[in-house]
DNA sequence: CGTCTTTGATTGAACGGTCGGTCAAAGATA
DNA sequence: TATCTTTGACCGACCGTTCAATCAAAGACG
């Protein structure tokens, strides 16, 4: 085989990959990992359920390809300077940030909620220390702790702009709860985030937290 | 057969259905619907696999059991007067009220939330209309329309004593979103609530929405 | 009190159905 | 023809549910 039709299978191949991906990243996503068949992925994605034998090791590897191609493409959008403090400037874009891409990666998110509340799914996936999924090269686990460092920080900080009763950890888990709340309700529920709630919500957030 | 052993009898059987239910309930929350299988349950609780179908018409019917009976639970210990106003001594109640049945019955929202998200098993159980749920006798849906509807009087009244740029709308769904937030990772994470950052939680909702 | 009868709680093998995964064979390509 | 791709019937495992069979205990009888 030719160097050049070697790299055009391996095209072809690539592209069937990713149409596998989306329908499994949509069925996944609208009905959770145990409920959805390999037989109704084959069926939707127009192949035969052993086709998709030779391009996914298992139904558990298919999960894991999608997350980790999500987890690429936000991490290209995405990848605040992880070694030094934020300004409030950088905080503001930050939120933005993450907003845009609870927005974008709608799906995904619903996916990551769906499976991190299935037990048996979630574990080995997402809590283990040798979890397949990498952010940017950095493991999933270590990059979250680093997000969190930078965000601890960043309140920390703010206690000597602020009065003497301000409790850094408090504010901070005042917002990630925040954050987390508004993730939930809009990613099951978007009718209830018309744009214009969203960016006032947006807008409260970096009011009272930048 | 005397009444008397009839209604011994009739005690017996609703103390072995409390059995099956509560240890239903910690499997059921812990590894969610589906994935927890009625050999588990029956080893668990003691009993043979068959005997579980004289209790329960079905896994499903379990399921309901468990929880119509958090639901009256919670019902007798939360009810407000759901025809007047709130006022704001009631509405304090009425989120400190909230936060203690998080803490009491985080197993019944640690299913309720998995429940949720799992399709097939939410929809015709919490969606339908002739959903087999009640809450003192009032259909859930309407139960939870009658509460949003009182908080929604509340943030409203409260915009002729707040600034002209209160947006009650606004304000409601911050409020909202940060209650489910708060929910979502106390039930899932409670080590991420000391008790300490648990109270300092209720008093900085209530300085603010009050 | 001793013996026979009845009851219904309890068991677990068996059933029908589903699903992830396999593989021999058919089809396409060159 | 030789090689690679694709198919879908098939397999074994598992799960919710059923039901014929069991048996301890309570009642009836003498």
């Amino acid at each position: 085989m030719s160097p050049r039709s070697s790299a055009q299978f391996e095209e072809m191949r690539e592209e069937k990959k990713t149409l596998i991906m989306d329908v499994a990243l949509e069925h996944f996503s609208d009905y959770g990992f145990h409920s959805t068949t390999i037989s109704h992925l084959a069926k939707h994605a127009g192949i035969s359920k052993g086709l998709l034998y030779n391009y996914f090791k298992s139904k558990e590897e298919l999960l894991a390809a999608i997350i980790n191609r999500s987890l690429d493409e936000i991490y290209k959008s995405f990848n605040p300077d992880r070694d030094s403090n934020l300004t409030p400037d950088e905080f503001e874009q930050f939120i933005r940030k993450i907003f845009a891409i609870f927005r974008e990666k709608r799906q995904f998110w619903k996916l990551i909620y769906r499976v991190m509340l299935q037990r048996g799914v979630y574990e080995h996936l997402l809590d283990d220390p040798d979890s397949p999924f990498k952010v940017g090269g950095t493991p999933l686990m270590e990059y979250s702790a680093c997000m969190m460092k930078l965000l601890t920080d960043y309140f920390s900080r703010k206690k000597e702009t602020e009065g003497a009763d301000y409790d850094p950890m408090t504010e901070l888990l005042m917002f990630s709860t925040t954050i987390k709340g508004f993730a939930l309700t809009y990613i099951f529920a978007p009718e209830q985030y018309p744009d214009v709630y969203f960016e006032k919500m947006i807008d409260i957030l970096i009011k009272k937290y930048r």
